[in-house]
DNA sequence: ATGAAAGCGCTAACAG
DNA sequence: CTGTTAGCGCTTTCAT
């Protein structure tokens, strides 16, 4: 028996396929062949092949293989901000549908900074990821789609752009519907607050349902506060303003929508500690329904997204797209938005 | 009629370095050069490339230059579940710690599960990571150890073993902590439980400080009950038992060290259902101090692990190793844990 | 049924 | 200073 000189794996470099095909006594195209399961290989070649396989370890070198075969199995996935529930949520069911499609998710998260996702999404490109799907998308849309349009496959899955597939729920119908609710309950002066991490495409639309809302129900102006919490300092309008006098001075708001789940939380956990009482004194409705909100003492009233839904669509779609069975313009699919009431509503104690 | 816009994948193939070297009429070393920002370039030339390269949008091809470098930059990662916002914290900071020190990281998720723990290690192998870094190892250790050892640096991060470098808190001192805490405010009867996601070698060293500590303190036996929430099935010494009945019922525990906070804020929603109040009638403390365990509403008195510190220094360490400056046998860094007593640890009110 | 050979896009000597 | 050359590990015709 020959002694192949590598035999011994201890230390140093993986196995190569050259090292397979020598201990097996044929040549690399046989061990490819063997690897990729290709028939037209005699079985005991086959079997001789698997042997050394195994007594090597071996593993074949995906960069080389992506390399000559032009194209990777590898999806960018930009995520917005992980610690968030919901993004993590959807990036697990994003992987795990992925995996099951034959790739490999390469994340990045962008700290909601459109700086670092233009630089994540250039690092996913020097890989020469087969497509990237955006699960936030926050950043300076021109440059990202005149970096990206037509020459990567792309999908905003629960977030949405103009310039590639979109899977998401109807952000503007999300927004009717939690409105409405708090309406229906009995209130007249609603907020809609957003806090620095989302101001994207889909605060947008959530912030258009808000108004629609008030409109079509003759309620008054529109009120967008974006505020920073923990602290107490928001601007409306442009204007500074303090979180609590807008929720305790005169006139005050009753309820408040806010643009996501998180964001609701950290308005609850601020009334909490300036002692007003939720839903008494203040109702809240978040978007998204993480799982946080389901707790009996969260309790909170939310629009929720099917997220293991969406990220399979998502990824259905991107798939299709990657190996064309999906061709032509952008495509959209919505799915649904359900409002969960719990007990952050009710009507106001004292209705204006 | 508009005309359709067409997203399929780019028309022509992403530049390479020879487009490059032919539109700025040099040679594709000088463009390597100038890419890799080589020294002994002349100012035109390397301003004739810088054109061509962004007239192109030329990026390199990474894995094209990994191959023949023999070295990828890519970092695994291991993630527990990503759900667990602990987890999702980590990677968040692994991730932007790796980034820091020019690494990508490519996260997998296992599900808690030792057979696609497995499953992922193969994929970051065939990817030939540079390194990986476990920020939970539930698997099999014996497997993974064969397929790993001396073949990829590997750090244990938050979690341990005894055959790659380890950076983490002292759990068996965090153990001790938790339960110190309960037996000073009163509690004789404490139990501890954990809950299938996490029963790895942390959950054994935090188990083992909570049997220490009612040794010390001259305590009864400890009791280890694996918990599956949501239901009230648990199984305590092999014996099945319910929740309920362990909590409510003759010589019930009075408090609870759960294995993570995940499992103590569960422990939390089970005795919120059940009427069971907290920290009235029951006190829990909990591990890690995720994010929510702050809020008003849960106020959950817990272990912190210092999350950040936990990963810079991980990354650090498998960085150092991968890049030679680290040499010998595996380090173990251990970090500070600290007790954060916040509203869910009381005297029992009625003392046995 | 198996092997030989030509690259994939890039880096890294080594020449000129 | 710039170009030439030889691979990295693999897939993929095309011969044998």
């Amino acid at each position: 028996m020959a002694v192949p000189r590598d035999s011994a794996p201890a230390v140093g470099r993986p196995p190569t396929i050259l090292d397979v095909a020598s201990r097996a006594g044929v040549s690399k195209s046989t061990v490819s062949n063997v690897v990729r399961g290709m028939p037209g290989v005699s079985e005991t070649t086959r079997h001789r092949v698997r042997m050394a396989i195994d007594q090597l370890g071996y593993r074949p070198n995906v960069l080389a293989r992506q390399l000559v075969q032009q194209r990777t199995n590898i999806l960018g996935v930009v995520v917005g901000d992980l610690a968030n529930p919901f993004f993590a949520e959807m990036a697990k069911s994003v992987e795990r549908h992925a995996a099951a499609r034959g790739y490999t998710a390469m994340f990045c998260n962008t700290e909601g900074n459109s700086q670092s996702e233009l630089a994540g999404v250039e690092t996913l490109l020097e890989y020469r990821v087969a497509g990237i799907v955006f699960l936030a998308f926050s950043g300076d849309s021109r440059t990202m789609k005149e970096r990206l349009e037509h020459r990567v496959p792309v999908v905003f899955c629960s977030c949405t752009a103009d310039w590639g597939d979109v899977v998401s729920v109807d952000d503007v119908r999300g927004g009717k519907l939690g409105t409405n609710h708090l309406i229906e309950v009995g209130h007249r002066r609603i907020a809609y607050v957003s806090i620095p991490e989302l101001e994207d495409q889909s605060d947008l639309a959530r912030w258009q349902g808000y108004c629609e809302a008030l409109r079509i129900s003759g309620l008054g102006p529109p009120m967008r506060v974006s505020w920073s919490p923990p602290s107490d300092h928001a601007v409306v309008d442009g204007e500074d303003r303090t979180l609590s006098e807008i929720l305790t001075g005169q006139d005050r708001t009753t309820a408040v929508f806010a643009s996501n789940d998180v964001a609701a939380i950290s308005v609850q956990e601020f009334a909490d500690r300036v002692g007003l009482r939720v839903p008494e004194d203040l109702s809240i409705v978040g978007f998204d329904d993480v799982p946080m909100a389901g707790l009996a003492r969260i309790a909170l009233t939310t629009l929720a997204q099917p997220r293991d839904k969406l990220a399979k669509l998502g990824i259905a779609t991107i798939a299709d797209r990657i190996e064309r069975k999906l061709k032509g313009p952008p495509t959209t699919t919505l799915v649904e938005v359900d409002l969960v009431a719990r007990k952050s509503t009710a009507p106001p104690s004292n209705p204006s």
